[in-house]
DNA sequence: CCGGACATACCAACCAGTCGGTACGTTGAT
DNA sequence: ATCAACGTACCGACTGGTTGGTATGTCCGG
């Protein structure tokens, strides 16, 4: 089996250390220093395999899509047969994963993306390809849900989406806000049942 | 009739910048230095009006609600007689603000508090009042469309209010992701969208 | 003995915040 | 009417600490 040592090496462990720092402070107030010492690396290493700043940045996305693609390639709706209870189950899960503290339940790249999207391009794109690519894992089903159950209105596949991240994203600003998840629940709450209402199932509750 | 003089007073002229240039850099980014420049003020001036940044923070936030009252305020949405007709047109009006550069639509509040939640509970709680107190002047124009239509679920009006700035707010980060107002436009159709099947409304075109 | 993976020491620029000072309007006693 | 006393608004040089980034080394497996 494929090793997994408690300390693997110093780039991996700035990276995790990304992924824990900045969804706390958010990019900017987050300094190289802390960065290292969240690692429990030295300065050294870290230029050693970044660049600079903006260059980590970019990998933590990039590790952020790896991370998470992890998690939901494990989570149960995947063996849904229906597409509509699929997509359904995706946000079920989704809905699940709004736990505990804020920093937690909270995205990555949606923080970098909002703080850097006019300052550093390379940032931009690499939080836009990791939503966007999210997103395209969903557009299978979603068309295959509207084929199934002969749905079509003026939005592709692509736009419904596009618009679940949209939702997603916005819970996590008001759960930021209201500094908990509950609110955030809600929210997708509401995109659970606009898609019930999109392709004519009754809500259920 | 009142004083609107060319050059407002430094602390007007300091938040005014403020709403500009954080909406650009973001928080953590935007130096005092920055704000007494894009201001044409002094540091002095800063540090006489603002005890430190964070109050700045805090004062720009109730600036944010101020500006963006006025603005709603003269919208047209407000005369439609129908409570239905008129949140549509609320979501309309929301949606024909999303033009030119991604600054220039995208929130303020929104994009201080998902840096500052966790650092800073005064930004964080101006930021929510902000947020949930204009979603408060959607619940009785709600409430009231949930009467007329007849309309009851498992939701209520102060949760479909947050709900649409959730989704607004979700639409910014996807604009700011994609780099311009389209996708952002996109999803605020759909919440159109939602609200539509919601009160049992076919949808439009 | 070479090159990748780190560590240590250091730097110039920048940061938020301080402080002594100026300009000017208001007040209130003479 | 005058003037000292005071408050508010603002100025800009300065400080101590922090920043991202660099230069130079050491360690160690192959």
């Amino acid at each position: 089996m494929s090793t997994a040592p408690r300390t693997p090496d110093a780039r991996t462990r700035l990276l995790d250390a990304a992924l824990a720092v900045i969804r706390v402070q958010g990019y900017a107030a987050t300094s190289v220093d802390a960065l290292c010492q969240a690692a429990g690396v030295t300065k050294g290493a870290f230029f050693h395999h970044f660049r600079n700043k903006e260059a980590l940045a970019v990998a933590a996305a990039a590790h952020w899509t790896e991370v998470t693609e992890g998690l939901f390639a494990e989570a149960p709706y995947h063996a849904i047969a229906d597409p509509l209870d699929r997509l359904l189950g995706y946000l079920a899960f989704r809905r699940s994963l709004l736990q505990g503290a804020v920093a937690d339940f909270t995205c990555l790249v949606g923080t970098m993306v909002q703080e850097e999207y006019e300052t550093s391009p390379a940032i931009r794109m690499a939080c836009d390809a990791a939503i966007s690519g999210h997103a395209a894992t969903l557009e299978p089903t979603i068309a295959a849900a509207m084929a199934v159950h002969d749905v079509a209105g003026d939005w592709t596949a692509e736009s419904l989406a596009l618009h679940t991240q949209a939702v997603i994203q916005g819970g996590f600003i008001l759960g930021k806000a209201k500094y908990g998840p509950d609110h955030a629940a809600e929210t997708i709450d509401h995109l659970i049942r606009y898609v019930e209402l999109l392709f004519g199932r009754v809500p259920q509750h």
